[in-house]
DNA sequence: CGTTGTCCATACGCCGGCGTATTGACACAC
DNA sequence: GTGTGTCAATACGCCGGCGTATGGACAACG
């Protein structure tokens, strides 16, 4: 029978590390030995909960996939007003920088072509929800798949320009970002959804936005 | 003394190679043996031109900055007028399936620290030239920051979904391929620049933003 | 014709990761 | 205590890539 919470390894803990790894050294780095090192134990523990490396991968990808989509979504989709799900996707989603990193590793991956249909099935999630976001600002179906799309490319962007450029991207705590926050929430609302001039964006979605896209 | 155009391997001829094998299989796809058999050649070929694999990747990334930065940038700088010069940076930077993947590629790769230095070079070139379009604008130098890094965000998203979501982008015959660039061209500049509600944007321009955003 | 220099082939040793086989330690059941 | 099942350590063979060493082909030059 299962122990209760002894120092035993359960394959989650795997699909955790592995996940950890593609982070940090790309899905390449999703490697068994150094892995079991870093677990503290040896290929012996692997072997016994997974086939093969492919097997991990796997289970590492539908542990990425459910917390993408699933959890994600069910969150935001707690909140009725559109424009503020499109600000709440937009965190939750970029909650950790450890998340980002892993999406544009897999993102960039090739090599096992199963990664691809995760990438796929994800992102479609998020542009469909996206979609239905600025549908339900009342407009219709090709405007709402084009505001989506915009949003969504400003949102992955941001990662990449977070990544590729650190200190070219404002810090949480610098006047900057907030502000640089305030002119994307006009710019991605069509005019007639926008926010009056100074400010109908709630405080406390900007604060959550700021600590969230800022840093960590 | 050297050959003329014989069939003798130059070290450029290794680094685009290598170029090649980055935007295929990453930059852990640069390995000597394969690369050598691709060039129906062996290692010995590799040695005499290169010291290490470092020094390849060093070539290549050499060559490939200088084409993303230099080339591309004196090319558009040709375009005086602000608005083509954003559009212009955007097809050229974009101009084929295979320079997005390299880019890509890079971005995420975390292994050779040397590539970081090199994609945040390129990175900020490229958004202090679009920062430079918005200022001649006639913007601020805070508001131009602000409008270049979305539309740096929206071009660097747009890469990412249409590798992601290849069959959610339109394609560059499909009408709504050339309704959303309007819709980016109306978005990413502020109103005061914006073309008039029907088309101020040349046809050429947009043509040739379908011919290269939408395919190959 | 020999020499020199350029470009490449071959053969070798090394290392790190994959997957397998075998054994061992421990918990629990009876 | 003798099984039975769970989880892990060890040892092994394999493969593919790196880097070196050495030698060979071939042109140019004298």
């Amino acid at each position: 029978m299962p122990r209760e919470t002894k120092n035993v390894l359960s394959a989650n803990d795997w699909a955790e590390a592995a996940l950890s790894a593609i982070a940090a050294r790309g899905i390449e780095g999703v490697a068994i030995e150094p892995l079991a090192r870093e677990l503290g134990v040896t290929k012996g523990s692997f072997y016994w909960h997974f086939a093969n490396r492919n097997a991990l991968l796997t289970a590492a990808l539908d542990c990425w996939e459910a917390r993408e989509t699933d959890d994600v979504l069910a969150r935001v989709a707690q909140e009725t007003d559109p424009k503020i799900r499109i600000q709440r996707l937009i965190i939750e989603v970029n909650t950790s920088k450890r998340a980002s990193r892993i999406y544009t590793a897999l993102s960039s991956a090739t090599k096992p072509a199963l990664v691809r249909e995760y990438v796929e099935r994800v992102s479609r999630r998020r542009l469909d929800f996206i979609i239905d976001c600025y549908a339900g600002l009342g407009m219709g179906r090709e405007a709402a798949r084009r505001w989506a799309l915009q949003t969504y490319s400003v949102f992955l962007g941001s990662l990449q320009i977070r990544r590729d450029l650190p200190d070219e991207w404002p810090a949480s705590d610098d006047p900057a970002f907030a502000e640089y926050m305030r002119f994307l929430m006009v710019n991605l609302l069509p005019p007639d959804a926008r926010p009056a001039a100074t400010d109908q964006v709630p405080a406390a979605a900007g604060a959550r936005q700021a600590a969230c896209l800022g840093t960590s």
